[in-house]
DNA sequence: AGCCAGGGTCTGC
DNA sequence: GCAGACCATGGC
């Protein structure tokens, strides 16, 4: 198979990364490897024996976007190095030690979790692609780009029916208006100590505790947010009913991230 | 068929 | 501040 970039990739696995349900726009092709639209670019990766191989990026371009995006500048042998004092957290993260929390863009989080709230995984992905082909820039290769705040600002729910998201429509139109209209605080988001950057999310209509932590995590890579969804609320209660240990903790958006994985094969309701 | 989904808003205490 | 109804859609 013909690639653009090849690089060794020591205890990162894709598949496990993109299919931990914290990203949307990847789809698994016959032959394992994964397409989708990152970073305003379509791009094919595969794995094998550890190296990772794609199209539709480059040496450069990896250098100074795609690295960074497969946190593949983040050391997580000493995070998890940091898990190795809690034995029961050890077990998640060996079950799936190769995921990595992506850095996505922030508007793009920001959407993609408002339409995650009370719906499932794949229906989420749908919805996804039926807005990135209805607002979206279409790129080489037909496939879209994730819309733009402007793209969205000034559309009426009836623009988003065909979208079938439901009562979420007005959800992410209201976030699309604030923020091409600048009102949410980007650095506030980006930097501010966490209770600040979640009340700055949390104006947003369809904003609450788990999408705003959701943002932070995937889109701001702000560790130390912690989503609480369903499947964390069990996994929680059934492994750490007295919480996660306190030096885990600036790290506890990562730990969640191998719990959540863990929970969804192991603790099916 | 009916419950569930990477929840949040709104109302009423 | 907190409980409960309600929300639109479709996967299983």
């Amino acid at each position: 198979m013909d690639y653009d970039f090849v690089c060794e990739a020591d205890g990162f696995s894709l598949a496990d990364t993109l299919e931990c349900g914290q990203c949307f726009r990847f789809v698994k092709n016959p032959d394992k490897s994964y397409s989708g639209v990152a970073l305003g670019r379509g791009v094919t990766l595969w794995q094998d024996s550890g190296r990772l191989f794609a199209t539709g990026f480059n040496e450069r371009l990896f250098a100074c976007e795609y690295r960074s995006y497969f946190a593949l500048d983040v050391d997580y042998a000493a995070i998890h190095a940091l898990f190795e004092e809690d034995a029961v957290l050890m077990k998640a993260v060996e079950f799936a030690p190769g995921i990595r929390v992506l850095r996505q863009p922030l508007f793009e989080t920001l959407i993609s979790f408002i339409l995650s709230q009370n719906n499932n995984i794949k229906r989420i992905g749908g919805i996804i692609e039926r807005l990135c082909e209805k607002f979206g820039e279409r790129l080489e290769g037909g496939v879209f780009d994730f819309p733009t705040p402007e793209a969205l600002a000034g559309k009426a729910c009836s623009d988003l029916a065909e979208l079938r998201c439901g009562y979420r429509d007005a959800y992410v139109l209201d976030a699309a208006e604030r923020w091409a209209k600048g009102v949410i605080d980007r650095d506030v988001v980006m930097h501010a100590p966490l209770a600040d950057a979640r009340r700055e999310l949390a104006r947003i209509k369809g904003v609450g505790p788990k999408v705003a932590d959701c943002v932070l995590l995937f889109g701001a890579a702000r560790y130390d947010a912690f989503p609480e969804d369903v499947w964390i609320k069990r996994a929680m209660g059934e492994l750490f009913p007295g919480g996660l240990p306190e030096p885990i903790k600036p790290y506890a958006g990562i730990a969640q991230q191998y719990i959540y994985h863990f929970a969804r094969a192991h603790f099916a309701p």
